[in-house]
DNA sequence: CTGAAAGCGCTTACAG
DNA sequence: CTGAAAGCGCTTACAG
């Protein structure tokens, strides 16, 4: 007598049950195949029972599947079923930054909310995957995607390029060859809010900016640093917008300062707003420009510490308009980017659902009481 | 002269060097079979050369490499290896909550990061699925996942029950039949830091749980709400606790107000913690125990918005420890647990990496200014 | 309404 | 070090 591999202890006393019923045994794992077996009906038939009930009767349908449950046959395997078909539902979304950044940041949350819902809705599913630690390709698992979703420019592009060919690429916040790409007009929203905080004209206007530079700096860009190129780095666009406002407020953008974060979090941009915060009074700049909600709140927080008054003694702007920044008071001024429509429409694009053409979405000026 | 689908306008000038060259037309996938063919050897030596690169010469293999990617192979198709091998290295992570909640939670970001981690570590990727939408069934393509993380008690426990067989389940934070469960001792958390708080005899305490009762109830629990039992929900656990301290220190449980939000969110908590602040001075609780530290942030904006010196007039506490509680002046006091950290282990348990048993993690008591 | 048969693209003992 | 062959579990024209 064979033992089939990974019996218990005790399968011998099973046996003869096994023996007389054909059921597979536990280790082995049940197929469709069997269970057409054990009805005497073809696979085709089974198949159809389970993706196109129209293809039999009621009543056979009802047989198969109720055998499948007494048997425990839960449905065609996943597997089997996309290499035949050549589609798995599910769609990759690859993320610029870290896992780890990306699911705790507010905007890229609202993006991956808006994805997930469209692709719920179609019975598809999420995967995550970064485009940071694979340095030139995804995870091998992540190429059963029927198609991906890239938000922000990686750091790599031949990931990108080594993509399985031949299935739908929607690039989000960035350019990238000639695949669709849904975004926003950052340079326009810029000179929007910074013609709104420019009604009120500055002594010391500043700009707080994320990554811009091409080497690394956290702290003030002075003249050593050199800018990224505007199809490197959204937040370029932003300070071209920043500037355009300047200009025509008579402001020589020259004189404005910068300051510049190197990511979006807390953590790193808590060292340079205390640099700017610390500044004698006479220096401290009374209009702040940040390119971020996440800059702004921290600004928010660490000047209250401080006993300064918002917006009194200075002024503050965000960008992308996440719910926290309306959550205390005052409420931030800032630009309102739709992250979850945006991640909603990619998800359309790439199941098809809306044509696969490069997509703008509005952007709205929120006016809040620290920049009224 | 045949056309092959999907041929562009230019094709037909190309046609005698396709006809020479029997290079797969653009139009059909390349496989391994076809490389195979072109340079003449077998399909398992074309294999190997991906996957055991020691089971073939050097020099082969270079050939083979390169000849892939002179055809624009970009090697083996993940749906069909995933067939022949019975693993996909994907990991199903399922969500008790909507994705549209979970991602924006700090909670449950921060068990994805730490999940992310790990599976990403080892050549794995993560699934996102919701087990609120889907009422009995996981989406079919989540049912290729090597394994299942699922967090938080499913309104449906059906759908666990539907999982493919055989594949290995965690649960986190609540318990499901014998699968191994990674979470905190509630209970123990919240008697600690109910002891700490209680340490300063408060005139009214009062606790804001967490979705505690059998029926929706967005604000005070009255007599007429049942509590849910301690297996349906962790808070409950949390609610013990507190009690235990409150009788150890001479007070009636039964006198302690409880109110209740429905989601651990700032739009659902703001009425409830308004209700509260609202009260005359002399019912308003002096000391507040609040099941989350969303909500106890939230009761900090809006309290400090009413004017209320935290916690000279009111004494907080959180329970989880997220960053945003720490951000801020005053510092929250809660009870960290180290969300991260049970994310990691998960994976690592789903990975066979660590022995798959119930594993207990510790937790601390942060002592903030919210209540010194 | 049902079934026989081909084949999706790969990996893996196994033999040489 | 290399190759011939089986087969993972399904779905889909196609024929009846």
């Amino acid at each position: 007598m064979e033992t089939s591999g990974g019996a218990t202890a005790l399968a011998p006393d099973h046996a003869t049950l096994y023996m007389e019923t054909p059921v597979p045994s536990s280790s082995r794992r049940i197929t469709l195949k069997d269970l057409a077996a054990r009805l005497d009906i073809s696979t085709a038939t089974v198949s159809n029972a389970f993706n196109r009930p129209d293809q039999l009767s009621p009543a056979l349908r009802d047989r198969i599947l109720r055998e499948a449950k007494a048997i425990g046959y839960s449905g065609p395997d996943a597997k089997a079923r996309s290499l035949r078909t050549g589609r798995s539902r599910i769609i990759a979304v690859i993320l610029a930054e870290s896992l780890t950044y990306s699911l705790n940041d507010a905007v890229a949350s609202e993006l991956l909310s808006g994805i997930a819902e469209v692709l719920d809705a179609h019975g598809h599913t999420l995967l995550l995957v970064s485009g940071r630690q694979h340095s030139n390709r995804i995870p091998d698992s992540a190429s059963m995607a029927d198609g991906f979703i890239v938000y922000g420019l990686m750091p790599n592009l031949t990931m990108l390029a080594n993509l399985p060919p031949q299935r739908p690429l929607v690039a989000v916040d960035f350019e990238f060859e000639d695949c669709p790409t849904v975004h926003v007009d950052n340079e326009k929203a810029s000179y929007a809010i910074a013609c709104h905080a420019l009604t009120v004209l500055p002594q010391r206007p500043a700009v707080i900016g994320l990554r811009l530079t091409e080497q690394a700096c956290n702290g003030r860009i002075t003249a050593e640093y050199r800018l990224l190129a505007a199809e490197y780095t959204i937040t370029r666009h932003r300070l071209i917008g920043f500037r355009r406002a300047f200009v025509e407020r008579g402001i020589d953008p020259a004189q404005v300062p910068i300051w510049n974060v190197e990511e979006n979090t807390f953590t790193t941009c808590v060292p340079v707003i205390k640099e700017i915060l610390d500044l004698p009074k006479d220096q401290r700049p009374d209009l702040l420009l940040c390119m971020s909600d996440r800059i702004a709140l921290t600004v928010l927080t660490l000047a209250e510490q401080r006993g300064l008054r918002i917006p009194e003694d200075m002024r503050i702007t965000g960008f992308d308009g996440i719910a926290e920044g309306q959550y205390r008071a005052p409420h931030l001024t800032t630009v309102r980017q739709d992250s979850v429509a945006k991640g909603r429409f990619a998800a359309s694009m790439i199941l098809g659902k809306e044509p696969m053409a490069p997509h703008w979405l509005k952007t709205e000026l929120i006016i809040g009481e620290t920049c009224p």
